[in-house]
RNA sequence: GCGUCUGUAGCUCAACGGAUAGAGUGCUCGUCUUCGGAACGAGUGAUGUGGGUUCGAUUCCUGCCAGACGCACCA
């Protein structure tokens, strides 16, 4: 449709002599203002001086003698001059009558694009260590790269989940030494308690590393047998602790409704990346101080030096990012490989890049990061509902709480109810993470980010029940759906419902080309605004409602487009809550 | 100190260089004995600050202020 206006008005501009200009069509803001709208002064810049109403009057006339009679074109009811200079136009019942059959023909594909097709796209997200508990910013990567790999693969890419977990390194060696101190945990607690277990032993060696200089002895010890698995004991408490965080991460996954194809562990990658690194020291890296470096500045002013080998010759981080870069590239050749992770590690990614793009230049153009804000606290309150220190486990336990308290009195079955805790529980969080922009931090705080009313996610779930609720009924009264003979008799109104919903594809597309699902959720939330409006000023199911058809099949497709739109958030459409 | 990101209603967030800067929440008032009230309607209230580019700047450039993150052997 877009293409089509812009093709009517360059007609026009051809017809006029007018030199053509950098313009755009797009939304208006305001509904009121057209479907569809261009800026004269965008159309022709040069021109613009002279007086733009006159200019756009100009221009209609022409637009309104080419759009007169001709086929194809009926979807256009109205054009007119407006403003200080703007063209809008409105569509005509056809349009939005047609473009209901085109979303209910679509169904489950409604909304897709292709324009990422024959491509395969690598997301890397969530990356949560084992032997650490899953904090609160892996729930907020694991919610972002879900929903981008959906955007993604909505646009026609084949899309290859992973996840990078560190296995080795310092962390694990005091979580290890902890639990020597404290002793194994209970083996018939729960896999999520135990794991917790392993938490509070990181967190207790940690802290010895940091105030005990005998502590901090031993685990440097421990650190190199878990590398060289030299000791026995050790190796059992390794195996153990790996395995159990594992697990107890697999259960989250889960829970948050994310699989992935691939697990790369830093102990793989480790080795992998130390040869080419060693194998290019000397080029693009250099040693220095004993350890081998990249100084990033040398090619760009804004990068900085990175340790790649330490001077005790073990490989960093750094390294196993090559290690792993080379890994995707190698087992999957992806055509981009996208990653992502907090901003914290913005700085640092692109310097690890230049390095890997030095070594393979045709790499460059293929590896994009995204790098997304933070969640804070407000106040400086840190604990859970509980009282704990909030995990992220805690924190979506928290969520799924508070809706249980309030279906608990409901008459569903007790699995529904821990089904709906479940599904509206994780949506709440999700939609807190995802309604805004990547850039900036999150302010959590419990009672407000959580929210279950207005701009949140179980408020476009609650109101996708409604819509299937309503069409539930419909069919008991067997009223026909999806009778497109019948979808003649519509009302002449058109709602602000019809107005946006035929939006969706172009809002998946933005989403896409932005890498960014905030532009969903925003879409949806006015999407589900004006169902709500209109469901809360129509009566429907009514005797004498001559286009009850009609409004049945915009209400079908309403719930369609609501539930691909949850989708890409990642977000499940319950039966009923 | 240098670099990156961020400053928009009391609070949490939108806005593709374009029309009267939109939502939610809060507060005030209202709707409804309902096809599911986790709802609907009305009112209230904002671009950190000084320049610049432009016909037009929340958006681009720049100075300042404030915050977050990062700058050599952690991940």
């Amino acid at each position: 449709m877009k293409e089509q206006i812009e093709k009517l008005i360059q007609e026009a501009l051809k017809n006029l002599g007018i030199p053509e200009g950098n313009f755009s069509v797009e939304h208006p803001a305001d509904l009121k203002m057209g479907d569809y709208s261009t800026n004269v002064a965008m159309v022709c810049a040069k021109e613009i001086k002279t007086n733009p109403k006159e200019l756009a009057e100009k221009i209609v006339e022409v637009l309104l003698t080419l759009t007169k009679g001709e086929a194809g074109r009926g979807s256009i009811q109205g054009i007119q001059v407006a403003g200080p200079g703007f063209i809008n136009f409105y569509l005509s019942r056809e349009f939005f009558t047609e473009s209901i059959k085109d979303i209910l023909n679509k169904g489950e594909n409604w909304g897709k694009n292709n324009l990422s097709e024959g491509k395969k796209i690598m997301v890397e997200y969530t990356d949560p260590n084992p032997f650490k508990p899953f904090h609160i910013g892996h729930l907020m990567t694991n919610a972002i790269g879900e929903s981008v790999a959906r955007i993604v693969s909505f646009s026609g890419a084949k899309t290859v989940h992973a996840n990078y977990q560190g296995d080795v390194g310092p962390h694990v060696a005091k979580a290890i030494y902890g639990i020597q101190k404290r002793g194994l945990p209970d083996s018939s607690i729960s896999i999520s308690l135990q794991a917790q277990y392993i938490g509070e032993c990181y967190s207790k060696g940690s802290n010895l590393y940091d105030t005990d200089e005998n502590a901090k002895k031993e685990i440097e010890i421990i650190n190199k047998k878990v590398y060289d698995k030299s000791d026995g004991e050790i190796n059992k408490i390794y195996d153990w602790g790996r395995r159990v965080t594992l697990d107890a991460f697999e259960e989250i996954y889960k829970i948050l409704g994310t699989k992935f194809e691939y697990y790369f562990f830093e102990s793989e990658m480790a080795p992998i990346g130390e040869k080419i690194v060693r194998a290019n020291t000397g080029e693009t890296f250099s040693e220095s101080d004993g350890a081998v470096v990249f100084h990033g500045e040398n090619f760009d002013k804004k990068l900085h030096t990175r340790v790649f080998i330490n001077s005790q010759g073990l490989p960093t981080y750094e390294t196993k990012e090559i290690g792993l870069t080379m890994t995707k590239f190698e087992k999957e050749n992806p055509d981009t490989s996208i990653v992502v992770t907090a901003t914290e590690q913005a700085e640092y990614f692109k310097v690890v890049q230049k390095a890997l793009s030095l070594l393979h230049p045709d790499l460059e153009s293929r590896m994009k990061h995204i790098a997304h804000g933070m969640m804070r606290f407000a106040n400086g309150k840190m604990s859970s509902r509980m009282g704990n220190v909030v995990t992220g486990e805690s924190l979506l336990r928290d969520s799924m709480d508070v809706v249980r308290e309030k279906v608990e009195t409901r008459e569903f079955t007790d699995e529904e109810k821990e089904n709906i805790s479940k599904i509206v529980g994780v949506s709440a969080l999700k939609y807190s993470i995802l309604k805004s922009s990547l850039g900036s931090d999150i302010i959590y705080d419990f009672e407000k980010s959580i929210s279950f009313e207005g701009d949140s996610g179980p408020y476009l779930q609650y109101t996708a029940v409604r819509a299937a609720a309503i069409l539930r009924k419909a069919k008991e009264q067997q009223l026909p759906i999806t009778d497109y003979q019948s979808l003649n008799k519509f009302p002449e109104e058109i709602t602000e419902l019809e107005h946006l919903l035929y939006q969706f594809p172009e809002v998946v597309e933005k989403a896409y080309l932005a890498l960014e699902p905030h532009h969903v959720a925003t879409y949806l939330t006015q999407l589900a605004s004006s169902f709500n409006s209109f469901y809360g000023n129509t009566k429907i199911l009514e005797e004498n409602n001559p286009h009850v058809v009609y409004q049945l099949d915009l209400i079908k497709s309403f719930y369609q487009t609501m539930k691909n739109g949850l989708y890409l958030l990642g977000i499940e459409t319950p039966e009923k809550m």
